[in-house]
DNA sequence: CTGAAAGCGCTTACAG
DNA sequence: CTGAAAGCGCTTACAG
């Protein structure tokens, strides 16, 4: 205003210029600053002006060094490396999506979030795992990057939630139910449209998703007295490439594919469709195809894809409400289940009229 | 191995507790932690274990505070907030990939992001913009969401880039041709296809970025004798619904259309093909519909958008890297700007085999 | 209500 | 090569 113009001093600014320009204790500032005490009207009021005047913004990392709160959530996941795989695009990482639920939540706690993400190819996962640790209150962690054991002693310095997995000891989980939901598609598959030989086309081998995803499977096949082909001719990983491959092999092979395939996920479905559109095979016509996550782009393939939606949002909001639990009250959810919803569409040999949405 | 098990200090694990396990000070801990100094092997071996027996990783803030490098770089944008509009969902928001981009480059300098979204409705978006800015080295900020003078000042406390507009005072720019892109759409529209009346449909009337399509396409039409409807009545808002509501309200006064719909961006081009497909309008038989941006779902819409690509991974690898200048050397480039390309898709008119990609 | 001072966990000259 | 000590910018008992 009509004041004179600050001089800008030499190094940062820091509460310290504040204070003086006020003409009050750096005490003084800091507690206006956070509300806490009962400063008179008058010093409230020269400290927020000479704040206003000279833009200052305390720093993050002191705050956090003195009262032991970052206020930030660590996030790490894997980040898919490049594919050059058609369609296989950025729409199909949803993991922006758990994302999205992870920042609503912590934002609405003053938090934000740091984000590390690891290529599949990078080396010492753990390193850059316990680096993101020490820069966060709490960490969320996508997939069962690092061992066990390792997440284990990693959740004695800082809380841990794991997503997607199996509990490990010492740290939370939140995941979604997926062996509910992969039930609820076979008894669609083979109840409602009465295919009685079914393939898993599985995700990595490696992965506690995957296991689950097989043993449901398995189990509401034969209670329900349907066939399934699955094992190593049957291998993919996840991706749409993977799946594309598995069923060029079998197809080479001379083999008879089952009535409907079902994927370990929706990038698999996609590249299984792909690889069955090469070969002039119609889906569903000829062979039904399902998915596993409905991501953004499922209903936008031809046919419509049937999969199994996972709430990704709320599993990102559920993680990070788990952690926020244990930061400020030290206890919380060592194991959070959520539901999963069966969407129908035509790539199972449903007609377009009945999709639901 | 053979050793007792480290019995865990009652407060968190710190320096002080691996140099007293490794029989040195805490220098030396710090100094082989941080690969300064010429430590001696066995001197390097005893710390490196005692870090390794008892899990220990240093605190970020700390280790902030005292070198005065953060290793974070902040991010703040704005979240579209909740549209229940079919199919624009999350697939939609392609500032995920520009996160990637700035993510896949911070992390080769051994920087992590700090997320700090912001909805377009919340309240004191100044003060969260701030406070992340506090918790990082330096920031990106995507969008003009606060004032110039704002962005002025915080830029003289810690570096700023800002995405997409122009440059502000004080901060550094990066984005992409916008007004290329503008161009070579429409001489593909007026040259390649006939059209010789367009109609642009905007984007928010306060958005720099709507500014220069919107000036671009006007004086390239012109340039080629071409009309081009624009204004008031075709005020969107890049968003579906809004792309939708203006070409109803056009259709409802008994307006013609022109040949071709120049959108601000593929959201709206998304809400226009809705409108015009709820009137029975075919695109493009009947009216020609252009997007901008390429976001992941624009190839799968019915018929594939014809649209301008921006290179956003792109865009937020080099604002990581202009931003990194600067923190580390102190001077940045001031306005980096980005070729964008021509999509040729069907929405203009053009038939599926002349594609690309 | 307010100020002086200690302390948060590191890093880094500065001496040895 | 290594240790003692200062200092990074805050917050918060502790006294007044």
């Amino acid at each position: 205003m009509g004041l004179p113009e600050p001089k800008r001093p030499k190094g940062p600014l820091t509460i310290y210029d504040v204070a003086s320009r006020a003409g009050v204790s750096i005490a003084s500032v800091s507690r206006v600053l956070n509300g806490q005490g009962s400063p008179r009207a008058a010093t409230r009021d020269r400290v927020l002006q000479a704040v206003r005047e000279l833009g200052f913004v305390p720093d993050g990392a002191a705050r956090a060094l003195s009262n032991g709160l970052k206020e930030v959530v660590g996030v790490v996941f894997r980040r898919g490396d490049e594919t050059p795989f058609p369609d296989e695009d950025e729409s199909f990482l949803f993991i922006d999506v758990i994302y999205r639920g992870i920042d609503l939540a912590a934002r609405r706690q003053g938090f934000d979030v740091l984000m590390g993400s690891v290529g599949f190819n990078d080396g010492n996962v753990e390193a850059r795992v316990a680096a993101v640790g020490g820069k966060a209150d709490g960490l969320i962690l996508h997939d069962r990057m690092i061992p066990a054991t390792s997440i284990t002693r990693l959740a004695s310095l800082v809380p841990v939630v794991t997503l997607a997995g199996t509990p490990v000891p010492g740290a939370m989980n939140v995941r979604c139910d997926n062996d509910e939901g992969m039930r609820q598609l076979v008894r669609h598959l083979v109840l409602d449209h009465g295919y009685n030989e079914l393939g898993y086309l599985s995700g990595r081998i490696d992965s506690p998703d995957n296991h689950a995803r097989a043993k449901a499977i398995e189990a509401e096949a034969k209670a329900h007295g349907a066939q399934v082909a699955i094992g190593h001719d049957w291998q993919g990983d996840y991706s749409a490439a993977g799946g594309a491959r598995v069923i060029s092999g079998l197809l080479e092979s001379g083999r008879k594919l089952p009535r409907a395939i079902v994927c370990a996920n929706d990038q698999t479905a996609l590249g299984v469709m792909h690889a069955l559109g090469r070969r002039g095979l119609r889906v569903p016509q000829d062979v039904a195809v399902t998915g596993f996550d409905d991501v953004p782009v499922a209903r936008h393939l031809h046919p419509p894809l049937t999969t199994v939606r996972q709430p990704m949002q709320e599993l990102g909001a559920m993680a990070f409400a788990v952690l926020y639990s244990k930061i400020s009250t030290g206890r919380g959810d060592s194991d959070v289940v959520l539901p999963v919803q069966l969407i129908v569409r035509e790539s199972c040999g449903c007609a377009a009229a009945e999709n639901g949405r």
